[in-house]
DNA sequence: CAAGACTCCTGTCAGC
DNA sequence: TGCTGACAGGAGTCTT
C-alpha cells in the first residue's frame, strides 16, 4: 500500500529512465480506476517528450511540454518497466510505450484505487491537487501551522493530521506509527492539544516519513529490474498492525479501536 | 463549515 | 478442501 515514501521512491526509480524519451503509443486496457483515465490523454500525450517528473502529496505529475500525466497509485498500485513487447497480466492496465523501443513503463493496480489523469494546464492548479496541504517534510509543514489549524477542531488528532487539506502523505501506517512516537493518543482533540506537543509530533511525523523514504532508497534498483516488482519496505512498525501485542516501550499491551473506518492501534499507557 | 459515513475494488484470511 | 463473508485501505464525495 503505497504511502508517501513509496511514492517518493517509485518516483526516483522511475524518473531517471523517463526523461528525455518520447511516447510513441499508450496502450490503456483498462480506462476505469478510481475515476475514468482522461479520454484525451492518449492522443495528447502521444508524440511527447518527457521533460521531467515532480510529486505532490501522493499525487506523481509526469510532464511535457504538451501537458502533465497525473499518477495516484492508491492502495495497490505500481509503476515500473517492463522489456518490449512483455505480454500483460490481468491487472496491468496500462502501458506507455516509447519512440526508442527500449523498456515500457507499465501501470498495474489490483484494487484500482489509483488514478491516472491528464491536463493541459499547470498540474498544481488541478482540482484534486490545488487544495492540498503542505509536504510534510518542507519547512512549510510546521508548529505554527499546524496549531493554528488545529485551534478549535474537535476532530480526532489522527483523522486530522490523515487530512490531507491539512497536510499531504500521513497515512494510515504512519498517522499511528507518528502518534505513537508524539506519545499522543489517537482520539485526543485535536484543538484539545498544547503548542508543546504539536511541536514534537511534527518532528515525529517528519522522522517517521524520512527514515521510511531512506529505507526505501535501498531498494530503487528493484523498481527497473526484470520482475518489475517494487519491493516495499521492511519497516519495523511500532504499533500498526501489533495490536494484542506488547508496547515495545512498557509491555503493556496494544490497543485496537477504529477511527473514520480505519484501524488505529496505540498504547494506552504511553500515549496520552 | 465541521464531522462522520459511505464508496470504489479485489486479494487475503478466518471460519465453517 | 472449498466456499462464503468480513476486512483493509486513500481519499473524494455525500449526508447530517
Amino acid at each position: 500500500m503505497p504511502e508517501l515514501p513509496e511514492v517518493e521512491t517509485t518516483l526516483r526509480g522511475i524518473e531517471p529512465h523517463l526523461v528525455g524519451r518520447a511516447l510513441s503509443q499508450i496502450d490503456i486496457r483498462q480506462p476505469k480506476l478510481r475515476w475514468l483515465i482522461t479520454p484525451e490523454l492518449a492522443p495528447d500525450m502521444t508524440g511527447q517528450v518527457i521533460t521531467h517528473l515532480s510529486r505532490r502529496g501522493k499525487y506523481i505529475g509526469v510532464h511535457t511540454a504538451n501537458g502533465t500525466l497525473i499518477v495516484h497509485l492508491g492502495m495497490s498500485g505500481s509503476l515500473y518497466f517492463v522489456p518490449e513487447e512483455t505480454p500483460p497480466l490481468f491487472h496491468d492496465h496500462v502501458d506507455f510505450r516509447f519512440a526508442d523501443n527500449q523498456p515500457w513503463l507499465r501501470y498495474t493496480d489490483p484494487r484500482r484505487f489509483g488514478a491516472i489523469l491528464w491536463t493541459k494546464d499547470n498540474w498544481l492548479d488541478h482540482e484534486l491537487i490545488k487544495h492540498l496541504g503542505p509536504e510534510p517534510l518542507s519547512d512549510d509543514f510546521n508548529v505554527e501551522l499546524l496549531y493554528s489549524r488545529a485551534k478549535g477542531r474537535k476532530v480526532p488528532i489522527k483523522t486530522f493530521i490523515m487530512d490531507s487539506k491539512i497536510v499531504v502523505g500521513v497515512g494510515n501506517i504512519y498517522a499511528n506509527e507518528a502518534l505513537f512516537k508524539a506519545g499522543i493518543k489517537p482520539s485526543r482533540m485535536a484543538g484539545n492539544i498544547s503548542k508543546a506537543r504539536l511541536a514534537v509530533l511534527v518532528e515525529c511525523i517528519k522522522m517517521v516519513l524520512d527514515a521510511a523514504i531512506k529505507q526505501g532508497g535501498t531498494t530503487l534498483k528493484d523498481f527497473v529490474g526484470g520482475d518489475g516488482k517494487p519491493g516495499y519496505f521492511k519497516q519495523e512498525l511500532s504499533v500498526y498492525g501489533r495490536a494484542g501485542k506488547p508496547c515495545i516501550a512498557c509491555g503493556k499491551v496494544l490497543k485496537e479501536i477504529r477511527q473514520a473506518q480505519r484501524s488505529t492501534v496505540y498504547c494506552t499507557f504511553c500515549q496520552t
